[in-house]
This record gives C-alpha cells, sequence and structure tokens, in this order.
DNA sequence: ATCGTACGTTGTACAATATACAACGTACAA
DNA sequence: TTGTACGTTGTATATTGTACAACGTACGAT
C-alpha cells in the first residue's frame, strides 16, 4: 500500500488521443481501440445505438463480454470514441473561394449528411463534443468557412455553434420521424381511419381554428404530417439568412 | 370465445383526451391518469427522468408496480401524458398587438422557460409532440403570433416548427452542460490540472491555428467554456432575423 | 337478494442492461 | 529463472420494463 503508484484509471483525452502509456507487461493485446470502436460504429449503424450493448459488440470480436472494459473504461467513453471517430472520417466538400453563403451551406450540408448516415450520432451527439483529434480537425475546417467575414474571433464560434446545433437537431428530427414510421407497423391510412374519429370530435374549429387550419395545411403540403427534408431545406435558409444579417452589421 | 368484444388496448389519443370509456365494473380505481402523471412530473423534476421508474413512481403512490399499467398502457405513452400535462399548465406571457418580432421572442421565452424549469422534456420531446389537448392549445395560440405577417399557412407552420426546434435544442443544451458540471465532480480548474499538459502537446498551433486562437477567445469570452445562456441569446436574435428575411419577402 | 363476471390490484418471474470482482494464465523485467 | 503486472474471462449483482396468473371486489342481470 502506503504510496503505491496506482493507475488513476484512463481519462478520456488519453483515450481520444490514443496517448495510453503503453507498458508491454502481461499477455499480447488481441484487439485495439480502433478495432473495437470500429466494430462500434458498425453494429450502430446496422441496427442503432441501442443495440450497441457490451455483450453483442464483444460477441462480433470474438471475445468476452468483460474484455472490452481493457480497451475502454465504459461505455459513454465508448460512445465519445465512436463519435470522434465519425469526426475524423469526414471528408468534407472543397468551397474554399466560394462566397460565404456557399461555404456555410456546405458545412450544414456535411454535416447533415453525416448524420443521416450515422443516425445515431445524432442523438448521441452533445452540444460539445469532447476535444478528440476528429473534433479537433472537424472545428479547424469549419471555422475557417467563417473567417474573412469581419466576424471577431467569439462571434465565429458563437456562429458556427447556432449553425451545427441547427443542422444536428434537423438530422435527428429526421430520423426519429423514419424511425417512428418505420416501426410503427400502422400505415398513415390505418392511422386515420383508427384515429380520425376522435381527433375530428375533439379538434373542433371553434377552439383551434387557426390550428386546424394551418395543420391541414401543412398535412397536405408535405405529404407525411412531418417531411423532414423540408424542414432542413427551410430551416438553413432561415439559418444562413440569421446568419448573414449579422455578417453585415 | 368466438367473436368477443376485445377490448384493443387504449390507444394513446383516448389517453391523452381523457377519452377512456369507463364500464364501472370491478372495483373502485384508488387513483387516475392525472395523478399518476403528476406524480411522475413531480419525480422528474425532482430527480430526472431517469429517475421516473415504474417501481419508484408506484412506491410513490402507495400503490404494487404493476397496477401503473392500469393507468398507462407503457411508459412511452406516460411520458407523452407528462410532455401534455406541461404544455397544457403554460401560462403564456401576453403579446398580442405587439410588433412580430416581440411576439415571437415572447413565444421562444416562454418555451425556453418551461424546458429549462422541465429539464427532462427538453429531451423527451420529439419534433412533432402527439396531438393531445395540451399540446393543441399551445399549437393554437403560438400559431396566432405569426398571423397577419404575410406567410401562408404552410409557411406559418415552417416557422413556427423552426422556431420551436430552435429553442427546444438551446435549453436541451443548457441543461445537460449543466448536469454535466454537476456531475462531473471535478471543478474547472482540476479538469485543467488534470488535462492541460496533454491539450497543450497536442493542439499544436500549427495544424490547428484557428481553432486554438478562436477557442481561447470563445472560452475566455464565456468563463465556461460553453455559456448556455449566452447561446440561447445569440441564437435567437439570428432566428428572428432568418424569419425576419422570410416576413419582409 | 343473489350470483356471475369484468376488472383493479398485486406477487412473482423473466430477459436484458452495465459493470464489479476475483480467478487464471501469460510474458516481460529483473 | 522467477516474480509480478496485466490481459482475459466466468460469475454475480443491482437495475430496468413488463408479461402472466392469482386474487378479490363490486356492478348488472336475474
Amino acid at each position: 500500500m502506503s504510496t503505491a503508484t496506482e493507475t488513476p484509471k484512463p481519462h478520456l483525452l488519453e483515450l481520444l488521443w490514443r496517448a495510453a502509456p503503453e507498458t508491454g507487461r502481461g499477455p499480447r493485446k488481441g484487439l485495439t481501440v480502433d478495432e473495437v470502436v470500429a466494430a462500434a460504429i458498425g453494429l450502430a449503424d446496422a441496427e442503432g445505438l441501442e443495440a450497441v450493448t457490451v455483450r453483442r459488440l464483444a460477441q462480433s470480436l470474438g471475445k468476452a463480454p468483460m474484455t472490452l472494459y481493457t480497451y475502454v473504461p465504459g461505455k459513454a467513453e465508448l460512445v465519445a470514441l465512436m463519435l470522434d471517430s465519425l469526426f475524423a472520417g469526414m471528408d468534407p466538400t472543397p468551397a474554399a473561394d466560394r462566397p460565404w453563403r456557399e461555404r456555410l451551406a456546405a458545412v450544414a450540408r456535411d454535416n447533415y449528411a453525416l448524420y443521416r448516415a450515422h443516425p445515431w450520432a445524432a442523438a448521441a451527439s452533445p452540444s460539445r463534443p469532447p476535444l478528440g483529434p476528429g473534433q479537433c480537425a472537424k472545428y479547424e475546417r469549419e471555422l475557417r468557412a467563417l473567417e474573412g467575414l469581419g466576424l471577431d474571433d467569439v462571434a465565429m464560434d458563437d456562429a458556427l455553434a447556432y449553425l451545427l446545433a441547427f443542422v444536428r437537431t434537423a438530422a435527428q428530427d429526421a430520423a426519429q420521424s423514419e424511425a417512428e414510421r418505420a416501426s410503427s407497423a400502422m400505415s398513415d391510412h390505418e392511422w386515420w381511419e383508427a384515429n380520425g374519429p376522435l381527433l375530428a370530435k375533439v379538434l373542433d374549429t371553434e377552439r383551434f381554428p387557426t390550428a386546424v387550419r394551418v395543420g391541414q395545411a401543412a398535412g397536405e403540403a408535405h405529404d407525411a404530417a412531418y417531411d423532414a427534408e423540408h424542414a432542413f431545406a427551410f430551416g438553413l435558409e432561415r439559418t444562413l439568412d440569421g446568419l448573414g444579417a449579422l455578417i453585415r452589421s
């Protein structure tokens, strides 16, 4: 005991930057952190983040469940690693020397595409992802799309965070509405057949005149009650307009 | 058997509108749906949504866990009921006959206040909440803030959804960063002491010049790495500017 | 007034989760 | 050569949501 050299559990940052101090004692490692993370991403892409359990992941790697805790301290850290790996693997559409609106639109669309390709990421991604190498490269690249517009450094960060939050939410909503549609086991027609009568009784135009009118118009315009792609397109224009007003001032 | 009158499980809409057909057979009910929902909201407010387990909730109502399934078909439906109850209980700041920007700002701030008071709601709230009485009243009221601006019905719905999505995300991010700070058990100072050296080594200004410069400026401006209230204020202005551009056209 | 039955209530049970703990064996450092 | 640090794994625990069946209550029909 005494003042023994306690290994204080690997910090998340060390994991993200792969800066763990290797000692070389004991049996050979059968895996690497990257293999574990890659397998987890594959599993999440195929079956969703809730399918990424320690057991499933270990099975897909041919190891016992507890083995994974050698590579990753816990599930939260695993998700952080998965996210940073995604960010590191983005290939951005080049848009330098284009007008600012195109540059920012490209940033937005790249992020949207990423989240649509990996729907679990939008839900898992916190507002400020941990400072891994992927996140840092992404931050650097995206900030450059905002330079030369007369914004000071703080405003650049604010503007980027604002844009990215919009994209993340839009992608999350899209994925969610898609998942609901897939898992509902009820077609729109069946749903209306089941719930239409009650809704008609309860949504009288006396109490909710505007809601009924607008809701019906919106429902007919998009043929679903909620068209996620349209919401993204609409929101992107508004967001860029809003940032444009800031840039002009 | 034969063609017995199967009670096909209460639909969510019937629950939301409290339109369950009462039969009056069997023992008296010891609770009401509203009591269950109110207790669940209290529990979620006090300890977060993850504390709302069937067992805890039943205990706080003095019943056995399985009893709750008499009132609510499952946990998902319970959360929907909790949300609609929250929406029904909002008291909006009156802002009729004010300029449109003030009206929309009031809508945004009312929603933000709701989500800040009940942090679990921002995370639980889907993009399109189920059509309960609370949600309908809220939709009606908020749409009225958008009337008379020259927007057609579809654009009104788009604009409202855009504004509300921004608010929900901002509140969610705020709650999350607050929760992280509370549960970290590490002060900002301690965090920097532990992770500063590695970060300094890894974030060299060669690879990430813009990121380091802007990140440092942003970190110093808000004294935390992420100031949620500032992000909301900033984003609200941009969002209203963006909608303003739509309204003018 | 009586009695069958619909329905509220509850105890037990199950599958699944993350992960703590301790035993086992490997392979490097001394 | 040997001690020990460390990778691996089986077992175990505390949670979760909820299915199922037993039990008893009180209304509707007779």
